[in-house]
DNA sequence: CTCTATGCAAATAATTTGCAAGCAC
DNA sequence: GTGCTTGCAAATTATTTGCATAGAG
């Protein structure tokens, strides 16, 4: 695990606790965003298991130590991914099969001031997602 | 109610209930897009109540036929808002009081074809949220 | 009349909360 | 030891489904 995660954990007044620890493996082997119960099969897997209700609540500490990113594909259910250095970027989606790929780009950055101008609003995150359908599926 | 929302509604061949016709009213009222729940509760406000599985049928039908898009905010609910010609847009949320404004600018559309180009997917919607501090909450 | 739509009850699905016991520091 | 954590059970919230009846065309 990152030591930065370890500094972040620590200064939160967080414990290294076995679930926790291998809930934070999971996210970090796993190249795109997944689900709560995603993390909770994979515990189960590596013979780790975890109760979801503790995957829910290590995803919600780390959301708001902000070492994990939220993603809403609007399925309902959310995805994290974890930050680890990664840039901000996107996701697309397919309608056929589910597929998720990054897209490793983000356009709005340059757009953030106009918004902002615009609405009076101090900006400070957003969202954006792309679906269609993947070359398999098409 | 616009003749072509009739249209679509006929040519789907479905009919025009009370019910159904209150909620369209209900939709075409709100500037912003409104869940579900707010539907309900601005319908059973005007002495025109429906049950609240009445208007999720009907959302879920009105999206299908187009005629309203879906507005995710990732805070555990689904937003409508009638697309009755309004033009292609997206939102900015406060963190502090909930306030949606409308955004009436997509940056997205120069990129689709750089997604396609790069993914190889078709790419057929987007979505994109911003979020922020709205000059009462600041 | 026929077929879509509605209301009510009950089922799902994702996520959250309460609480006693467990473990990190 | 003390306080954050966990697991289990139960509660919540948003949304969906089954089914018999009501109403539009």
């Amino acid at each position: 695990m990152a030591s930065s995660m370890l500094d972040r954990l620590k200064a939160g007044g967080k414990k290294l606790t076995k679930p926790r620890k291998a809930i934070l493996a999971v996210l970090e082997q796993s190249p795109l965003p997944i689900t709560a119960a995603d993390v909770h099969d994979r515990l189960k897997a590596q013979r780790k298991p975890a109760d979801l209700v503790t995957v829910y609540r290590n995803l919600a500490m780390l959301q708001e130590l902000g070492l994990v990113n939220t993603v809403g594909l609007h399925d309902g259910q959310m995805r994290y991914e974890v930050r680890h250095g990664r840039e901000h970027h996107h996701h697309i989606q397919c309608r056929g099969c589910g597929k998720i790929v990054d897209l490793m780009l983000c356009p709005i950055k340059k757009l953030t001031a106009l918004v902002e101008a615009k609405t009076k609003f101090a900006v400070d995150s957003h969202t954006l997602e792309f679906f269609g359908w993947c070359p398999q599926c098409r």
